[in-house]
DNA sequence: GCAAGGACGTA
DNA sequence: GTACGTCCTTGCA
């Protein structure tokens, strides 16, 4: 006997993780995930074989509901997100299909799919048969037999791998590091993040296997721990000990489920054609039922697609219901002429296609001469796009070197032109450039006109990088797409790099550039890199960037996201290139003094804390403080962080203070002295470039969930405002001589936004008649006139209204006011009474991020939150509040997004010579020659407030702020 | 040398 | 209550 038992849940779950299939039914039903599994199943039978050939056969799945584990540990999958929308329908059709093929399906409430398989595996080789487990589950490897008798057999089609994949002993072994008899005593000790198993904290599979090696079993370890050395280590798994017992219990699986069927009732049947066919037909699987056909030798037109099955696929299934499907396709028809059906099939098509396509390293040349260089640059021009990346000495586009340019125009070719790298010993003395490689004045004036010509389309990865660093060569770069915005388009900023497309879309991470040149102290610059291993490196890149390009570029028309990549996303990228190579002007001399300044009075509070505490510690360690705090002074009310430690943020602070502990305000000082220090004054100077005497931040385009800018290197985002000596940090970022800077801010664009989006009349009113929208919100709620409103009434209205566009709870406004949790829930219940289109918006919104897993902005963003449906009541909080805020948030950075794009050429068209600097999410700095900032205001203006049209027209007033002044401060 | 956690700067 | 990035300490490799 030899039993085949195929793990079908474990199946649709990894081949949609590694293979996201976009196959769709004419209705649109995502059907890629069955098809999967069919041609898993008749390529199972065709390809075992002789000794290999099952003679019994079948499919396991999960049932729905609880089983033991969660018994045993509550917590147990309490983190696994919901399935995806698109797997959903999938899984009744996987049943459907196993029962099309004549095999049993099998599946037990109360028992996972792993149990049963488990269980019929044991009694198989009881019965002194074989057994082939078809899964890669790791859980299931504690079942494999060093005799060969239970064998696993992983099918997920992997690019660039054999269809099928035996896991036998050694295999384990390489994953676990132990044999397959320890396997449940490593997992228990390890944990598993994905199914919430908790393990012991701080120990990874690694130490987890050296443990089981050395003490073989985890009762064993638990009575040896005093042996352990490691402190951390010892004390870790001696508190965790139940916790270890309990994971153990979770990764042990069951072999004695009370199952139905015998194992001789698995016997293999043979197919019915008059069960297959009409499942293959009403599920349009044209190819397949063209191969099994010629396998049976049967006649499928004999047969009729299951009408059931057919009608009962088509609706319902989250994330698919008619509205938005008839939407959808409307939209997309109307932007290319071309069906929902045929431009996602195009897209999933072109992804199957290039995912086929093999790597070959040894394919890629080395451009060394004009002639070769020339061939490439005709190939460009032959197909009218080129993937390329440029290779540099660092991560700065602002000081790094060129070393070479990579390209390819189609995947699977590619080529590397080296141009910077040395030779020799890095020092100082040694190098100079390497032999074999073309002069760069020579090569870049080949490349000029390829990079400048609007009919050539160049395809980087993170284009911001390689215009602003082409740009410091003189090389202007027009027409470009960019993967990485194509990638944050579709899918947020879920992938950032690189190596996570490439893994996630092409099966191939691609080489890693810390193999190339280190890390750390003994890392090399590109330019050390031998010509031959960068080649590899550079020309791989433009090789994935193209095929990356072919997969994901399909999808913006297939999933209706063309309008937001080509006019925001595309056109932000080369402005922000050139905002960056600005920079701005710092003064050295201020940050300095007040470097001094802040560090003495900030020495005053320290001597002043030793004094107070009676004792010298670290006042930059929390953790001596708090012990400090609540241990030795005994104070009453510490609360304890998660991980344990004393809680000692400034609130906690605050809070004792008015208590009457002087130290508590002693730290709360002195920390801010420290942070405008240690960030601002000290750290700033270091950023000056000393080309341009300038400090260039990075603009992030691609990191944040709501659309958002982010800034880094330094982040020029969160420079000190709130404080009077934080203000004076603003005052060393100053104009250029005889120009000025003018800082434009939009005013209360996210209230002015949620009243459009939420379509708030009274809050609309308001913003019409210019009101001071909290004191409205004050005299709406309180019934105090605005006339001589007491200040503090104001501020909770404040509060209120910036807790609406936080997604607000009770518990989070009454923290911030101070209040109770029962007064702060009667101001929103009186909030949403007197703005009830509030509360509708709310609800709207946590209906769709749980229907569809997302939200959008008004510019059609879609925001992703996976975890909309997580069984973690906390975590479904969060999301809530964050499917709230994000189309407020996400909206008003669209129409930022929007205005800087328009800004340059409003700006020329208007002859006004004004640089844009910076951008603060609501706020824009440019710098303007002196006494030209009363003709560009009016122009900044203009463009900031009209930035939402024509694409949105917004039924709210927008308003911008602006100020010229000689520093930020002073313009703010 | 690196990762994690706490704290804190901004909108 | 939303969204970020950076500095510092701590603990481990």
């Amino acid at each position: 006997m030899h039993l085949l038992l195929v793990d079908g849940s474990a199946y649709i779950f990894r081949a949609f993780h590694a293979l996201p299939q976009l196959s769709r039914k004419s209705d649109g039903l995502p059907v890629g995930c069955v098809q999967g599994f069919c041609n898993m199943l008749f390529k199972l039978t065709e390809d075992l074989k002789g000794e290999d050939e099952p003679t019994h056969m079948a499919v396991i799945f999960d049932a729905k509901g609880k089983t033991f584990r969660d018994d045993v540990y509550t917590e147990y999958k309490a983190q696994r997100p919901p399935a995806p929308a698109e797997l959903v329908p999938q899984f009744p059709l996987t049943r459907s299909a196993t029962r099309a093929f004549n095999i049993p399906s099998i599946e037990m409430e109360g028992w996972e799919a792993d149990d049963i398989i488990a269980t019929y595996a044991r009694l198989a080789r009881e019965a002194g048969g074989k057994v082939t487990i078809v899964s890669s589950d790791k859980d299931l490897m504690q079942m494999v037999e060093p005799d060969g008798s239970i064998r696993m057999l992983d099918t997920i089609p992997r690019p660039g791998q054999p269809p099928l994949r035996w896991i036998g002993v050694e295999e384990v072994f390489s994953k676990f590091g132990v044999t397959p008899d320890k396997v449940i005593e490593v997992q228990a000790l390890c944990g598993d993040s994905v199914d919430n198993v908790p393990g012991v904290p701080g120990i990874g599979v690694k130490t987890a296997a050296e443990l089981i090696n050395t003490y073989g079993t985890i009762e064993n370890l638990l009575d040896h721990v005093d042996e352990i050395k490691q402190n951390a280590r010892r004390e870790k798994l001696r508190d965790n000990a139940d916790l270890a017992r309990i994971s153990k219990q979770l990764v042990t699986l069951s072999q004695t489920v009370p199952v139905e069927l015998d194992v001789d009732a698995l016997a293999r049947q043979p197919i019915e054609p008059g069960k297959l066919f009409p499942f293959l037909k009403a599920m349009e699987f044209a190819t397949i039922t063209k191969r099994l056909a010629t396998h049976l030798d049967a006649n499928p037109d004999d047969f009729a697609a299951d009408p059931e099955l057919a009608a009962k696929t088509a609706p319902g299934a989250v994330g698919f219901d008619n509205a938005a499907r008839a939407e959808a396709r409307a939209a997309r028809q109307e932007a290319t002429g071309r069906s929902n059906a045929s431009t996602v099939a195009h897209a999933a098509d072109m992804h199957a296609q290039t995912r086929a396509i093999p790597f070959k390293p040894e394919a890629y040349e080395i451009i060394r001469d004009t002639e070769h260089l020339q061939r490439w640059i005709d190939a460009a021009y032959s197909v009218g796009h080129v993937a390329t990346d440029t290779e540099t000495t660092g991560l700065d586009n602002q000081t790094a070197d060129l070393v070479g340019i990579s390209f390819s125009t189609a995947p699977g070719n590619g080529a590397y032109l080296p141009l910077g790298h040395t030779q020799g010993e890095g020092d100082i003395f040694g190098g100079g450039l390497a032999e074999g490689q073309m002069d760069i004045r020579v090569a870049l004036d080949m490349l000029r006109p390829l990079f400048a010509d609007r009919s050539i389309l160049k395809i980087f990865h993170n284009a911001k990088y390689d215009l602003g660093l082409l740009a410091r060569y003189d090389v202007p770069v027009h027409s470009i797409d960019d993967t990485l915005l194509l990638s944050y388009s579709l899918d947020g900023p879920q992938f950032n790099t690189m190596s996570e497309l490439g893994e996630h879309w092409l099966g191939h991470p691609g080489q890693s550039i810390k193999d190339l040149i280190g890390s750390g102290k003994g890392q090399k610059t590109f330019a050390q890199v031998s010509i031959e291993d960068g080649a590899r490196y550079a020309a791989e890149d433009s090789d994935m960037t193209i095929r990356l390009w072919r997969v994901l570029k399909p999808r913006l028309v297939a999933e209706n996201m063309t309008t937001l990549y080509e006019t925001i996303e595309r056109p932000l990228a080369p402005v922000l290139a050139r905002m960056e190579g600005r920079g701005v002007n710092i003064d050295r001399q201020i940050l300095s003094r007040l470097s001094g300044e802040f560090a003495q009075r900030a020495a005053a509070f320290e001597a002043e804390a030793h004094e107070l505490a009676g004792q010298s510690f670290n006042l930059g360690s929390p953790k001596q403080l708090g012990e400090i705090l609540f241990d030795k002074m005994g104070l009453e009310g510490g609360t304890k962080t998660k991980t344990g430690a004393w809680s000692t943020g400034a609130d906690v602070l605050e809070d004792l203070a008015l208590k009457g502990i002087p130290l508590a305000r002693t730290i709360v000082d002195w920390r801010q002295l420290n942070k405008l220090r240690g960030t601002y004054t000290d750290a700033l100077p270091d950023y000056i470039n000393e080309r341009t005497k300038r400090v260039h931040t990075t603009y992030s385009q691609h990191s944040v969930l709501t659309g958002r800018l982010s800034s880094n290197d330094p982040n020029l985002q969160n420079i000190p405002v709130r404080t009077a000596d934080g203000r004076k940090i603003r005052t060393a970022f100053v104009a250029a001589p005889g120009k000025v800077l003018i800082s434009a801010d939009y005013s209360q664009i996210e209230l002015r936004v949620l009243a459009h989006i939420a379509d708030i009349q009274a809050l609309k009113d308001a913003f019409e008649e210019g009101l001071d929208i909290h004191a409205m919100t004050a005299s709406e709620m309180f019934g105090v006139p605005v006339e001589g409103m007491p200040s503090d009434v104001r501020r909770r209205a404040k509060a209120i209204n910036f807790g609406i566009i936080y997604g607000i709870s009770a518990f989070g406004l009454a923290n911030q006011l101070g209040i109770g949790r029962g007064e702060a829930g009667d101001y929103i219940k009186t909030y949403f009474e007197r703005f009830p289109g509030i509360r509708a918006y709310m609800d709207e919104q946590k209906r769709r991020v749980k229907a569809d897993g997302f939200v959008s902005t008004i510019f059609g963003r879609k925001i992703n939150f996976p975890n909309a449906n997580s069984h973690n009541p906390s975590e479904r909080a969060f999301v809530e509040r964050a499917s709230i805020n994000a189309p407020i948030q996400g909206s008003a950075a669209d129409i930022i997004r929007r205005a800087m794009i328009r800004m340059e050429p409003e700006l020329a068209k208007a002859k006004i010579d004004a640089d844009m600097l910076l951008q603060v999410h609501d706020e824009l700095i440019f710098e303007v020659p002196e006494g030209t900032q009363d003709q560009a205001i009016p122009v900044i203006k203009a463009v900031m407030e009209g930035a939402a049209e024509p694409a949105v027209r917004l039924t709210v007033p927008i308003q911008v702020d602006a100020h010229a002044a000689n520093n930020w401060d002073e313009a703010h």
